[in-house]
DNA sequence: CATAGCTATAAGCTGTCTTTATGAGTCATG
DNA sequence: CATGACTCATAAAGACAGCTTATAGCTATG
């Protein structure tokens, strides 16, 4: 098809003329002078090879051939406008959100409704995958990562660190008489001793724990399942402060000591630079990122509070 | 309505990648290179805001946004395309040629069955004013005048010499005993004494016709109306030969003298330069010239036999 | 008549788009 | 595995389309 059309942009102000049978009305139209419409027009005309408006003295009028062309073409812009305006609305409608599973069941959820009140417009949906997603391969429009917070093309806002401190259930702190000193951790099942996490936190500690295996790396992902089976009373888990709040709170998790490791690494909002100023994109950072202001604000309330506790009780 | 639409040269390459799902071989469809996709590609999911393909390592996909746009744009292109062709096409169907009155009735009228003939598709629409027309103001593709020859912005062929000689009924010319210098002519009525032509011609004859009064020009469009009444034995009228072939041949005029006046002008066929490839106007111009060329060598035969006629008769 | 309103044209500049050249990633293959 | 073939991305530089400014010409209108 379409072998060599005609220059686009002629054909573009060819549609605007056509409508006002003015060159000039056309050049205000599209924001340009009239020169450059008559221009257009006589470049169009020669690459038609015939002409598209007879002009007489106040007006012009459209010839034989410029009426056969000019429905057409107005059709032909009016599908392409409105095919771009239903993308868009379309793709804002629908916000596509990439995550870590722990952050997605242990923080975002518990939260999401209430971006969803503020925005009924904008259906969110939950992608939550392990992989470290690539805006340029996944349609994903915004991600919760966690890392080092440095990748290239993107825009990132920290959402809190990736600390870690040991935790478990209550019964399995009471089945050995209480957790009072880090290296009575030790004589309780370590949920995945290998993570590098709980070499670093025994460092911290002062404890030699030289018998555990170590990672590299730590399964931060996968928190979920060691919490789970830290709930269930099967060992002790090192965990993120921020994504067991409720655990905590509620009693189900305890967080023995207040050493907290840290390597640096964080959880972080990630959107392509690109894209910062996307509606959809926009309105979830701001929200995203109050609601952090807000937990963290709760949470060093809580933890003043359990200390005047424990320092009273 | 199209508020700032996104650059069509982008959706342009846009609707050809979708097609392809290739940078490289939409490039190769649109004549240019990779890079150049791939920089509008660029361009047009930074204005749009969401990415339109997902980049695999060796295929490309739409996006969500990417497929809703795609088939619109693909039709919208479509459109356009075909209605340039329809409009061309449907303007290549009509030729629309305007004329001077005599040269239309005395010469194109007797050989325009031949074109038609040779050119089924193309319908020949005559339009017959006597006013110069100008491409710009009037719905016409070609056109014959008589002139200098030179129009701004034009192309001319020179189809034959707007000369003139006097002619009259051989009744009339048998009333005064045969017209045998041209001062006897001076002893009949002549039409459109004030034409410039019969100072011309007296002049070059060698006859004082002081009476006749003269206008600057001729009024070679309406010989046909002189004519007429020439033939009807009214009068003598001065015409060009070549426009009454015909009626010499037949002996409803006769021309006495074999003298010929010339004031440089001539019949030319005109249309604007910039059309000059346009298929229906050449073929209409080659078809014109070689008839034009056919008829010279027929008249040229014709008085040569005309003149043996006399010498031996 | 003179003015206002329209298009045409010429010349020059600007910015878009293109090319060239290169890189980097992935899949197939011997 | 290592290599080659194929993909898209990127950077820098160049070309040229298309815009603007300025001016002229035309004609209906008051």
């Amino acid at each position: 098809m379409s072998f060599q059309l005609p220059p686009l942009t002629a054909t573009r102000v060819f549609e605007a003329v056509a409508r006002h049978l003015s060159f000039t009305k056309a050049a205000r139209e599209l924001g340009m002078t009239q020169a450059a419409v008559s221009y257009q027009i006589k470049l169009l005309e020669e690459r038609v090879g015939a002409q598209l408006f007879l002009r007489h003295p106040r007006h012009i009028e459209l010839t034989e051939v410029g009426q056969r062309l000019a429905p057409a073409i107005t059709d032909a812009f009016a599908i392409i406008g409105e095919a771009y305006s239903a993308a868009r609305s379309g793709a804002e409608g629908v916000l596509c959100v990439s995550t870590i599973l722990t952050f997605a069941s242990n923080w975002l959820a518990r939260r999401l409704g209430a971006f969803q009140m503020a925005y009924p417009s904008l259906a969110v949906r939950l992608d939550t995958s392990s992989r470290l997603i690539d805006f340029a391969r996944e349609d994903v429009d915004i991600a919760i990562r966690s890392g080092g917070g440095k990748w290239p093309g993107t825009e990132t806002h920290k959402l809190f660190s990736a600390d870690f401190t040991p935790m478990l259930s209550p019964a399995l702190a009471a089945s050995i008489g209480g957790v009072h000193k880090p290296a009575d951790l030790l004589r309780l099942p370590i949920m995945d001793p290998g993570d590098i996490w709980w070499k670093e936190w025994f460092k911290l500690a002062g404890v030699d724990a030289g018998e555990l295996a170590s990672r590299t790396a730590s399964s931060m992902g996968a928190q979920m399942y060691e919490a789970s089976a830290a709930i269930a009373g099967h060992g002790v888990a090192i965990l993120t402060r921020e994504l067991f709040q409720a655990e905590l709170a509620d009693g189900r998790l305890i967080q023995p000591f207040d050493l907290v490791g840290d390597d640096g690494h964080s959880y972080w909002l990630v959107y392509p630079t690109s894209r910062r100023n996307v509606p959809k994109i926009k309105a979830f950072r701001e929200w995203l990122l109050a609601e952090v202001e807000t937990s963290r604000k709760e949470n060093t309330e809580a933890r003043r509070a359990a200390e005047v506790a424990r320092a009273s009780g």
